[in-house]
DNA sequence: TTTATAACCTGAACGC
DNA sequence: TGCGTTCAGGTTATAA
């Protein structure tokens, strides 16, 4: 489910409600998620105070005094601050209950996500080996045409697995992938080195381009995304490709198409793209 | 070393 | 109604 958009989404959403709040318990009622739940979390977290909430790629990072939580929604993730007595709902796998009579909860039917601690004593968040490898944000002035054009160099592939690939940029999934390619006039399946050097400053402005207006539109309710305060993100309505297959391009008129790459679905147009 | 494929898991949607 | 098949936003582990 949550792309970057989705999981910025959620940070600002939750951020309001948890920052500065007291850990008054944490309850694990599954904690066989893709990595298990260290049960000492419960004793490690009582009583510590969140102070705040960053985002690294699509990882959250709940920052406390003594550490760092760091949060993955996966596939079918999603977190909802809520009254600590509303009744639980299946699939809700992990609550923080805080003193503000507020309990942050990780739902997960598919529970690919993770629930991860860092301790303060284990040297800056960065280190971690789950985000010590990972390439710069999209958003960010690093990530600009110089540097994709240098990374695509040498890469093989095509190149809708490379912009999804973690190591050269972060937070690109599956639909806004599509999405940027389609704005780009790019053939998904092209090899990766094969780009011109406009073609990728094209390419890096429309990731930027479409990930900053799925953010303002509050991420893309597919099957069950929603935001954090159950309001549903609105970008689905601008999606132009993702999911279109046979409908016409809404600049052409030619018929999506659809084709899978790297065991994943893509859409483009024909015409537009190559 | 790089790239492609399989795997993790549940549930919704679809076809028969 | 019911059963089997297919597919889903991500990432890692393994194979080639």
């Amino acid at each position: 489910m949550p792309e970057l958009p989705e999981v910025e989404t959620t940070r600002k959403g939750i951020t309001p409600n948890i920052a500065n709040q007291c850990i008054l318990a944490v309850n694990i009622y599954n904690g066989n998620l893709r990595w298990p739940i260290d049960p000492k979390l419960s004793e490690i977290l009582k009583d510590d105070t969140i102070n705040s909430v960053e985002r690294r790629s699509k990882y959250l990072l709940v920052n406390t005094f003594k550490g760092t939580l760091i949060l993955h929604l996966g596939m079918s993730g999603s977190l909802r601050v809520v009254p600590n007595d509303t009744p639980r709902k299946k699939h809700d796998h992990f609550e923080l209950i805080l003193a503000n009579n507020k309990a942050l909860r990780l739902n997960d039917p598919r529970r690919f996500g993770a629930v991860l601690w860092h301790a303060i004593g284990d040297g800056a968040i960065l280190t971690h080996s789950l985000l010590k490898n990972l390439a710069p944000e999209p958003l960010s002035d690093e990530f600009n045409t110089q540097y994709l054009t240098e990374k695509l160099a040498n890469k093989n592939t095509n190149i809708k697995t490379a912009i999804m690939d973690n190591k050269i940029v972060v937070g690109v999934g599956n639909i806004y992938a599509s999405e940027s390619l389609f704005m780009a006039k790019i053939q998904p399946e092209k090899k990766a080195n094969t780009l011109t050097k406009k073609q990728i400053s094209i390419l890096v402005n429309s990731i930027k381009d479409v990930l900053s207006k799925a953010i303002k539109a509050g991420g893309t309710t597919l099957k069950d995304f929603t935001q954090p305060d159950g309001q549903p993100g609105y970008f689905e309505q601008e999606l132009q490709v993702y999911g279109k297959e046979g409908l016409p391009c809404p600049i052409c008129n030619t018929n999506i198409r659809k084709v899978i790459i790297g065991q994943r679905a893509s859409f483009y147009c024909p015409k537009c793209q190559n």
